[in-house]
DNA sequence: GACATTAGTGACCTTCTGTTACTAATTCGC
DNA sequence: GCGAATTAGTAACAGAAGGTCACTAATGTC
C-alpha cells in the first residue's frame, strides 16, 4: 500500500505540444559526433538538436527522417526511438512532450544545410536541459544495443575494411578491442562477406573490403548472461 | 539524394492528445500475464490496457504508476518505457500519441480494482490495434533487456528460491535452461545472496531462499557479442 | 521402508575468448 | 634498391565459460 500521489489531482491534460528531437550520430575524425543546428535567437543556448513538431498525419519516424534531411542534406541510414521525455526540463520550443530519436549515418560528403555542424560527443556546446538529456539517453541506448542490432554497420559506407569496423565498435563501446578476438567473433557471426576489392590506405598492407551481409546462423542459442545489470 | 517526402506539406501540428498506456506484467500460473481492464462501452473491444492522459505537470512514469495502481491495487516494482506510438493504429481513447510503458510486479494477493483481470500473454482477447502493438513491443523489450537489467527479480517477491528464479527466466526467454549452468552463471554474477531460510514446497527437498543483492563485480568486461541481430 | 519428487553440486568435456607471436603486403627514407 | 616502419591478417596456446551427465540430499507419498 502507498500514500496518495503527491501531485494535486487536476483534470487530465487534453492537449499537449509534441516535438520530435533527433540525435544524428556519425563518426567524424575518430570520434562520434552529433549534428547540431543554430538555435532560435529567442532561446538561451546557441545550438540545439534538430527538431520539429510532426506534420498532421506524419509518423514519428517519418518526421525524424524529414528533420534529419533538413539538417544533414541526406537520409539517415537507421532510426531508433530512444524514449519520450515529458518532465519539466526545458525544451527549446517549450514542447510539453519530446520523442527522442537517434539517427545514424556514415560519414558523407553531402553539404550540411542551414548552418548545421558536427560536434564531438565529448565536447558539446551548452544545450537546453531536455536536449542534453536526450543526447545522453541516445548514447546510452546506442551503446546498449550495439551487439543486438547492426548499428555499427549503419555508421559505415556499404563496403568497409575490418579495421574500420573495429574502430566503429571501439567508438561505440568506448574501449579497445583485440584484433584477433574481434575477427574471430565476427567470423562466427556470419554478418559480413568479403568482396574482391582491396583498399590501400597510404602506408601498410592493403585491406580487403567487406560488406554487411547477415546470413542465417545455426541456432546457437546461448545461456543466460547476467550481464552488468547497471541500475538505471 | 531522395525524392520529396510523400506526405503533403501541411503546417506542423501544434496540439495533440497524449495517452500513457501501461502493460502490467506478472507471472500468473506458470505463464506471463498482462493486466487488462474493461474497455469503455463505446469502443469496439471489450478489454484494453489500463491507460490515461497524464495530469498537468505529471511525468510519464508518475502517470504510469498512478494508472497501474488504479487497476492493480498496488505499486509496480519496476517501470520501463517501451516506445512512443503515433501511427494511424486505433487507440481506445483516440489519442494521437501513446507512450507505452511496461510495469513489472510479482504475484501479489491484493485485490484487482474495477474489474481488471489477468490474461495470459498467449491468450489475449481482442485489443485495439495500437494496444496490441504496444503489448508486442513490451514483450520484445522485456525479453531483450532481461540480461542487462534485473527485470526478473521484479517479478518475484523479496526472497525466492533459485528454482523460482530460473522459472522466471524461462518465462521471459521462452525456453528451457539447464539447472547447473544457470546456477553456475548466477554464482559468478554475484547478484543474489542466500538467506538462512528454507522453504518446503510440498514434495521434494526444501529449497533455500535467496534475495537479490547485487555486489560489485571484478570488472570482467567481455568482448563484442555480435548477438542475434534480428532486424526490426 | 521403497519410491517419487525436487534441490543442489561435482566432474567432464567442448566451445569460446584473451593473448602472444608470427607472416604478408605495402609506403617511406635514404 | 633496400631496410625500417606500418598496417592487415592468422595460427596456436592457455585459460575461462558453458553444456551435459551423474550423482547426493532432503522431503512427502504409499
Amino acid at each position: 500500500m502507498r500514500e496518495r500521489p503527491t501531485h494535486p489531482v487536476k483534470p487530465a491534460v487534453r492537449k499537449t505540444t509534441l516535438a520530435v528531437d533527433v540525435v544524428v550520430l556519425s563518426p567524424q575524425a575518430d570520434t562520434l559526433a552529433v549534428l547540431l543546428v543554430r538555435a532560435a535567437a529567442t532561446g538561451r543556448e546557441r545550438w540545439s538538436l534538430p527538431w520539429d513538431a510532426p506534420m498532421s498525419g506524419e509518423g514519428l519516424e517519418d518526421a525524424a527522417t524529414r528533420i534529419t534531411e533538413g539538417a544533414l542534406g541526406a537520409t539517415p541510414a537507421l532510426l531508433e526511438q530512444v524514449g519520450a521525455f515529458a518532465d519539466a526540463r526545458r525544451h527549446p520550443g517549450d514542447a510539453d512532450v519530446s520523442v527522442g530519436i537517434v539517427a545514424l549515418t556514415p560519414q558523407i560528403e553531402a553539404a550540411l544545410i542551414g548552418g548545421a555542424e558536427w560536434f564531438s560527443l565529448a565536447a558539446l556546446p551548452p544545450l537546453s536541459p531536455r536536449h542534453r538529456a536526450i543526447v545522453d539517453r541516445a548514447t546510452t541506448v546506442v551503446r546498449q544495443r550495439v551487439d543486438q542490432s547492426p548499428l555499427a554497420f549503419r555508421l559505415l559506407p556499404p563496403t568497409f575494411t575490418l579495421s574500420e569496423l573495429q574502430a566503429i565498435y571501439e567508438l561505440l563501446l568506448d574501449r579497445r578491442l583485440h584484433k584477433a578476438s574481434f575477427r574471430r567473433a565476427l567470423q562466427a557471426s556470419y554478418l559480413v562477406e568479403p568482396t574482391d576489392e582491396w583498399r590501400s590506405e597510404g602506408r601498410g598492407r592493403p585491406a580487403q573490403l567487406f560488406r554487411y551481409a547477415p546470413r542465417k546462423r545455426r541456432g546457437t542459442r546461448r545461456g543466460v548472461r547476467f550481464d552488468l545489470f547497471a541500475e538505471t
